[in-house]
Formats: C-alpha cells, sequence, structure tokens
DNA sequence: TTCATTGCAAAGCGTTTGCAGTCAC
DNA sequence: GTGACTGCAAACGCTTTGCAATGAA
C-alpha cells in the first residue's frame, strides 16, 4: 500500500469513528483519534505495550488505561480484532486494524527446536472454514458472530 | 462411559505416565498420579482452580505450584490439551483429558444478549480442517503440529 | 545421601478499577 | 456547568518463581 492510498484509507477511518461515536454519544476525544491513526498507519499486529511504547516514541503522551478503554470502543465499532497468538505460552492479546482488510486466519510458526518462540506468523483465507461454519450453524442451532482458526507448526527444513 | 471402562482407562494412564517418566528420567510422585487419576476422572474441561478445589474436597492436599508443575509435564506427555476459551474477554486457561480421545474443536456459545458469558461449550469433528491443514502445509512449506478453532455464536431462539 | 520435587509465599505481568482532575459538549 | 473521559496508581487474577523442607531413588 502506497502513502497516498494509506492516508485516503486514514481520513476515511477517522470518519467512520466518528459516526460511530456520535450514535453512540461518546465523546470525540483527541486521543480516540490520534490511537486510531496510529493504528491504521501500522502494518502489522501490535499488542498494548507496542502501541503505548510507540506513542511515547512519537511524544504523544496516552496513558495505558486509554489505550485499553479506546480498544474495547474499536473492538466495538468493528475497527479493529483481537488475537491471541501463543498456544502454550501466555502471551499478552494483540490486535490489528480489521477495516479494509477481509477475515483472514493464521498460521503461527515456532522456531524449530523450540516450542515457546514464535518465529513468524502468516495470514491466510481458505473458503472452506466457510463451509464448516454453516454446517455447524444448521448441525447445533446457532448462530454464528465469528471464528477464530490458528494453525501451529514449523518450517520444513 | 461406564464406571468398569473408566476404572480401565485410568489404570491405562497411569501406565503410560509411568513410561514418559521413566524416560525423561523424571520421578514418581504420589501427587502426579493423583492429579492424573483426577483428571482421568472428570468428563468436562477443568481450570487449575477447578481441580484444585476439587482435591481440597477430596482431602488430598496439593498446592497450585504443583498443579500448574504437573499440567506443564502431562501436556507435554500428551496426557491433556490446552484450550483458551473466551474470545473478548481473558479468562484462565482450560485443560482436558486427551489420551482416549479423537482431536476435536469447540463451538463457545455465549448467553444471548450478553457478550461475556459463555453458556454452553460444544465439541465438534469435522473432516475438511482437515484438508485445509494440508493445504496450508503444502502452500507454505511448514509441518503443522496442532491447531485450534473455534466458532463463537449464540443459540438460536 | 542426593537432588528432583513439593508447598508456601512473594513476585510478575497483563489488564482492570477507583478516583481526582480535565475537557468536550 | 456537567458529566464523560483521561491519567495515575493501586488492585486484580492467573501464573511463575525463589527457597527451605521433603522424600524418591
Amino acid at each position: 500500500m502506497n502513502a497516498k492510498q494509506r492516508e485516503l484509507n486514514i481520513t476515511t477511518i477517522k470518519e467512520v469513528l466518528r459516526q460511530y461515536l456520535q450514535e453512540k454519544g461518546f465523546r470525540n476525544t483527541p486521543e480516540r483519534y490520534t490511537i486510531l491513526e496510529e493504528i491504521y498507519m501500522m502494518e502489522h499486529h501490535f499488542n498494548v505495550d507496542d502501541l503505548y511504547l510507540l506513542m511515547m516514541q512519537k511524544k504523544y503522551h496516552v496513558s495505558k488505561a486509554t489505550i485499553y478503554n479506546t480498544i474495547e470502543i474499536f473492538l466495538d465499532a468493528g475497527l479493529i480484532r483481537k488475537h491471541q497468538f501463543g498456544e502454550k505460552t501466555l502471551t499478552s492479546s494483540s490486535y490489528e486494524k480489521s477495516y479494509f482488510d477481509k477475515q483472514h486466519d493464521h498460521l503461527v510458526i515456532y522456531r524449530t527446536g523450540s516450542d515457546k518462540e514464535i518465529e513468524e506468523i502468516i495470514e491466510f483465507c481458505d473458503p472452506r472454514i466457510q463451509g464448516i461454519k454453516e454446517s455447524i450453524e444448521s448441525a447445533f442451532g446457532v448462530t454464528i458472530d465469528s471464528h477464530s482458526l490458528y494453525f501451529y507448526g514449523t518450517k520444513k527444513n
């Protein structure tokens, strides 16, 4: 994605936030827009600490409490998605922007020989998951809102 | 499963543990066997606190540190599986016995109207996931050891 | 006897909460 | 001016760690 496109997206996404806040009767605080902008500038997954440090570095001071708060709002607004990588080890939650991307799943690659250290996270999209979802919905009489699928493995030598 | 079958399974599983401990040069402590037995008596998922309270109730004293320790061993031995239910909310890790069961995935049903409270967890097994796994392996040149798939939804009224 | 394992309490760590001060409306 | 929001620090809950005591080999 080029810089121009990203800038356009950021303008758009701020508008989406504005509408959401208005609908909900929440306030237009500068923190919310700045955090949103940071998130939509990023290319990859991040956790709260990443975001906090990044904003510190850029001399934009926000407290972690506010970041947690804001993330809750963005999740509800559908502006970001939450992930829980790390199968064996307990890790902090990861997030990523979600508005312009399509839903996808993740392949978590562990460093060979270590079952703790994550080497890489690859995104993929397989249409068969949709079929499974529909089967489950009719088999159990449920409405499925979301799913999470992770594969865990190692690079073939 | 009837009582007789369960008793037989427990005898078998203890033998599996014995061999594992021997191979690894670990000790045969009574705690390990008692915890294993408790786990294999259970029908459902449990977390560390459940197990701790259950053992307290049965007047068998073990510390949580030992339970955490032992669970680590059982995971490595393939005697139990770890799960992370709770998509939005951070919850404690859940576990279940795995030796006699086939691999399966989970449908997490939230109470209608609440996106926090889990109403029910249903297990299912869909062969298509195997196909997806194989595609991923060849597409990215990886060996997949395990996966986790969760669907999150609500009961259809 | 030796050292892996246990139990206890303290520490860690990500996240949440309480509250006084601030600022969007 | 009012009350939603922010920042700070303290509290929380699950898990891990340090260490002295124990007991399997």
